[in-house]
Parts: structure tokens; sequence; C-alpha cells
DNA sequence: GTCCATGCAAACCTTTTGCACTATA
DNA sequence: TATAGTGCAAAAGGTTTGCATGGAC
């Protein structure tokens, strides 16, 4: 049986809030991505339930993920990949600042108060109503850095314009 | 004929400094993004390009893209629609920041000093070693919510944590 | 004349959907 | 027992690739 985290449980109540049966497969699904400290894709969500004993399809997966997305328990980022990454929202930083390694795939949150100043500022001179935001530094971690990682410069010979 | 804009004449440049050729569909596909300010599809480019009676094979616009943006002079987006967006870089602010509108998709750049100095904080803090970084804050923008759009709130009765 | 690009269609990958079957409440 | 979920396979949608043909240099 899966034990109950705080979580779970509120993914329970919301379940029964909206009148949705819960399921073996609603809980496992969300029990891995409330497990994981990490941004999960659906093949990884797929391999821990396969490696725990559960077989469950990855329709089934992805509806999951859809109501918990819904629920405000999971966040779901891109981070230009192909596919998307889950990860749950209670606990840890859950901040929307992230440094992302172009080499390993690494992710880092980090939380700015200064982001936050800046979209009140901005959004509010455009009169547009934010609703959430996210900030990602693309680069190289230090452990590719110093395993000596370069990333290829195709550019220009003469540069244009540097950011 | 096509003009050429200096933008154009950067990519030739380019293509020759790789040794490749410089085709009519190379310059068409080009000329397009370098002709707009938005942040266009691949479907808005072949269809533009299709207005201007020019029939181009879609993978051709794909691998032209891939040039332009090797090139540096164009830069790819993805705001999470499911597809990539393209944008030249030279002329206006090709900033780094957007606020985009949840409802009708609508970009809006802005340029933010505070965000550079974030980015050169953090990354320092971490080892990290940026390339390139991207604020976006989502949310409905002015004539939408002047529309009356309200966007559903499906996630639970009593709120974890609202950012 | 030698490469390389093009165009078409097929392949690919992630995600979504249709449908017969099964489980929840 | 009624209602909704599950799993499978097929479809969908954007992007990539293989290959024969055609164009750049």
């Amino acid at each position: 049986m899966i034990e109950m985290s705080p979580s779970l449980r509120l993914f329970r109540r919301y379940l029964k809030e909206q009148g949705l049966p819960v399921t073996h497969q609603r809980e496992a699904v969300a029990q891995v991505v409330f497990t994981s400290a990490e941004h999960l894709s659906v093949e990884d969500i797929e391999s821990r339930l396969r490696s725990e004993g559960d077989r469950i399809g990855k329709a089934t997966i992805y509806r999951t993920l859809d109501l918990l997305v819904r629920s405000r328990l999971v966040v779901v980022h891109d981070f230009g990949e192909g596919f998307k990454r889950y990860e749950q929202r209670l606990s840890r930083g859950s901040a929307f600042e992230h440094l992302i390694c172009l080499e390993c795939g690494r992710v880092i949150e980090f939380d700015s108060w200064e982001v936050q100043e800046v979209k009140a500022e901005v959004t509010q001179e455009h009169g547009f109503r934010p609703i959430r935001h996210k900030l990602e530094i693309y680069g190289l971690c230090r452990p590719c850095q110093e395993a000596g990682v370069e990333l290829p410069d195709d550019g220009l010979t003469c540069p244009i314009e540097t950011v």
C-alpha cells in the first residue's frame, strides 16, 4: 500500500472535491512526483513506477499529471527539450527562477526578490495582469565547466551583439 | 529579385564563411524573418512565403532556420505553445524579457536592466557560466482583460501558496 | 563536374484521443 | 449499478531524416 504524504492527502481531497474517483493509478503517479525533488519527465515517472512494480499506461500518467497541475499541487516546466517536466509545488523552494545547464540538463533553482519587483513594475506599466512567470538562465554548470565542456560557437566571425 | 537588407547581407557572408551555397530558398526564408518585427512560427513563415509566390518546402524552412539560429542572426523562442517561434536579432530590442498573453498569444517585449544584474549575481554565486536567459511573464494583456476574459481556477478550495 | 540543397514523404517523438473493458463509489 | 477511469493502439501535431533530383560554385 502507498504511505500517505501530506501532498497525497491534499490530492485525494482535491479529487473528492471534484467528484472524481481516487484510483490506485492516480495515487501512484502522484506519489512518485511528491516523493521526488526533481523535475521529472513522463519517461522518468513511468520508469520509477515500473521499478516499484507498477505498470501504468502513459495515457493515464498524462491524464493524472493534468489533474495534478490543475489542482496546483504540481507545476509543469518546459525547458525547450521537446518534452515537459513536472515538479511538486510544496516543499522546497518552488521558485520560478532556474539555472539550466545546456550540457547535462542539471537544474538549479533560486529565488529572486528583484524579479518579483520587475514583474510588478513592468506589468503595471503595460496594464498586463500577471499570472505566473519564469526566469531561465541557460549556460554551463560548474561540474560541466570543470569537465572541460565548451559549447560550439558557430556564429558569424564578427559577432553582432553579445547579450 | 530580393532587395538586400543589412541582415541578409550578413547571412550571405555567414554562408560563404561556412562554405555553404547561397540559394534562393535560403535568401527568401531569411528575408521573411528579417523583414518582420514579430515572433514567427514556421507556419507564419510558410504562409508569408506563399503569399509572395514562393513555394518552399517545410524541411527547407526548418533547415534554413537552423542556419539562421546558428549564425546568431535569429533567435528561437519556445513559449510552451507546442511549437517554436523565430525572431531576428538585429533591430528593435531583441530583449529576452517577454509578457505573454495566455488568452490571445500576444507577446510584449521589454528590457530589464535588473534581470541582467540578477543573472550576474546568481550565476557567480553558483559558479555557473551564463550563455543566455529568458524571463517570461504569463498573464492577460490589457485588451483581453477589457474584453472580460477570465482564466478558470480549478485548484484546491484552500490554495496552498500563491506566487 | 563535384557538392550540397531541395522537396517529398516517411519517420520520429511527445502528447492526445477513441473505444472496449474494468474499477470506484 | 451507474459513472468514470484504464489501457491499448491509433491519431495528432511539430520537427527531423532518407533519398532521388536539381542547383550552386
